[in-house]
DNA sequence: ATTATTATATTAAGCGCTTAATACAATGAG
DNA sequence: CTCATTGTATTAAGCGCTTAATATAATAAT
C-alpha cells in the first residue's frame, strides 16, 4: 500500500455503515493486489486518524476482516494481510461473482436482458481511462 | 401492477433503510414497465401491512417519489404513477447509466478490465433464465 | 525495569431509522 | 349532512451505528 492512490481515503456513504464501507474498501485493496499477503496495515490510530473516523469503527472495521481470515493480528506488532494467496485468490473470485450476478439481476429489474447489459459494457467500458 | 410477481413483497436488506430499498423496487417497477403511467398505487395503510413495514415508513418511500416526479397524489382519491413517459424514459437510463457506472467502477477496484468484465456478463449472462 | 507501541474492552451520549398509537385534513359516496 | 377512505402530521419509544474518553493487556525497545 505505498503512496497516496489510496482508495481509502473517499468519503464515505452516509447511508451505509462506516465500518461496511472500511470493510469493503480493504477487500478491494488486497484483491486487486494494491495490498500484498503478509503487507503490514497502518495502527488502527493512526488509521483511524487518517480516515477521520473513531478507533473503535475502524477496529470493528478490522474485526470483520479478521473473521473472514484477510488479516491477522500479531500481538503488538501489529495487524497484517492474510500470507495466504490462495485464500485472497478464491474469495476475490467469489466476491467478483457476486458482483456480477447482482449486476445482472439488478439490470433486469429495470428491464435490461443480459444481452443489452453487455452492449452497454461495451459502450461504457471504452470510456473508461 | 397485476397479480403476484411483484418485486416488492421481497424481504429487506437489514443494512439499508427500509424506505430507500422500497423507493429502488418501485422505480424497478415502473421502469421495468411492471407498473404503467397513470396506474393507481395500493393505499399507504393497505401497502404497509402487506409489506409488514410500519406506514410512516411506507410514507417515507412515497414521498421521496413523489419528489422526482415519479408519483402523485390526488387529495383523497390515491396516488398515482406519473403520466410522464418522457420523464420516466428519462430517469430509466440515467438509472441503468448509473449502474453501469458503478458497477464497472467496483470491478475495476476489484482488478477487472472492463473487458474483463464483459467477458464475464457474456458467460454469467447465458446461465440466466 | 521502564517506556512506548500495539490491539482490545468499556461506558455513556447523540443521531437516524423504524415502529406504535394516535390525530387531523380533504373529498367522494350514501 | 354523514361516513368511509384517502393522505398527512405528531409524539414517544427502541435499536444500531458512531463518537468520545478512558482503561487494560501484551510485548518490543531502551
Amino acid at each position: 500500500m505505498e503512496g497516496g492512490g489510496d482508495s481509502l481515503k473517499q468519503s464515505f456513504d452516509p447511508n451505509l455503515p462506516i465500518y461496511t464501507q472500511i470493510v469493503d474498501r480493504f477487500k478491494q485493496l488486497i484483491f486487486s493486489g494494491a495490498m500484498s499477503p503478509g503487507e503490514k496495515v497502518p495502527a488502527v490510530r493512526e488509521l483511524a486518524l487518517e480516515l477521520g473516523v473513531n478507533p473503535n469503527t475502524l477496529q470493528r472495521a478490522m474485526s470483520e476482516l479478521e473473521r473472514e481470515g484477510l488479516l491477522y493480528t500479531e500481538r503488538t506488532a501489529g495487524r497484517f494481510v492474510t500470507d495466504d494467496n490462495a485464500l485472497i485468490i478464491a474469495l476475490r473470485e467469489e466476491l467478483i461473482a457476486t458482483v456480477v450476478r447482482e449486476f445482472l439481476a439488478e439490470m433486469k429489474a429495470l428491464g435490461c436482458s443480459s444481452a443489452e447489459a453487455e452492449l452497454l459494457i461495451k459502450r461504457h467500458g471504452g470510456e473508461m481511462k
